[in-house]
DNA sequence: TTAATATAGTTAGCATGCTAAGTAAATATT
DNA sequence: AATATTTACTTAGCATGCTAACTATATTAA
């Protein structure tokens, strides 16, 4: 005998939307507060990637953290490689391989960067405690997990 | 002296880039599960909004349930119209506006739509708690509601 | 060793979100 | 009543994700 339905039911199907609105935003808030530096929401995103992945690694690499397709990336690299705050150096090992560098004054920008991301966070997280986004980060795993293998399923099934 | 760090702390600032993550695998999922009926990831969302709406709404209040801009919608709203899934009449009243309706075969295609959905959002939301995505609902929201604040305190403050 | 397969990266082009700017109708101001 | 502003929608064009298909190199199998 529940009077009131789960909350997240009166959002039904849209959770799934919510995340996808939620994550527009906070890279809008970032990006509006990154603006100064010229950096658009996937060159900024690869920076810190880049920069928690420790520099040299390949774009394939990358890629994985960043959970996008090589092809997504390929485009932003470029970006940053014309705007000279990252260079790209062929692998001696492997010549199709390319490794991730920062440039000095990349690495200025980065500075920069961090310290904005950092103040933008804290606004971004206000009012959540500690066991929510923990909670929110467990669920998103979960769910991530999930839909891998619901492709799975619809798609070969294999 | 905390030993592990919060969970999502480890995610850092990725817990935005999770949620985009999740989003989109999410959509590929059904898309996927609904390719046979001919539809995209924006088409069924749309109409699973409009089914919600109940019909005869106009594009704005599509618009503002989708949680995306006009322009996105009017694309969507133009493809659904020549798939006659749905159609636009003019309003008496207001002639600027259009409402919405589905046409018989929308109807028909919408039954469809709604099975294929429920069974693949089980899927998604499998091995999570109730409480567990309440809680997801509930931080989305305040995120939310965080990320417009910070926009405009990075825009115009006002 | 040669042929088949796999991997890193690129290019081309689509889907879906956006903003900016335009049109037409409704509303508010004077 | 005439003008100015707001609102609903469209069009044009950008940003970022994707898949498919290509090149060049590396690895595996015959």
């Amino acid at each position: 005998m529940s009077s009131t339905p789960p909350f997240h039911e009166t959002l039904d199907l849209t959770l799934c939307g919510s995340m996808g609105r939620v994550h527009r935003l906070c890279r809008d808030a970032v990006t509006l507060a990154v603006e100064p530096l010229g950096l658009t929401q996937s060159r900024w995103t690869a920076m810190m990637h880049l920069f928690h992945l420790n520099q040299g690694c390949t774009q394939q690499e990358l890629a994985n953290s960043l959970g996008i397709e090589m092809p997504s990336l390929t485009r932003t690299i470029k970006q940053l490689e014309q705007q000279e705050i990252i260079a790209r150096k062929a692998d001696a090992e492997d010549k199709r391989s390319k490794r991730l560098y920062f440039t000095e004054q990349g690495l200025q920008l980065l500075d920069t960067l961090q310290v904005i991301i950092a103040d933008v966070k804290e606004h971004l997280y206000a009012d959540l405690t500690t066991e929510q986004l923990d909670t929110m980060a467990h669920g998103l795993i979960q769910m991530e997990q999930n839909a891998r293998q619901c492709i799975r399923h619809y798609s070969g099934d294999k």
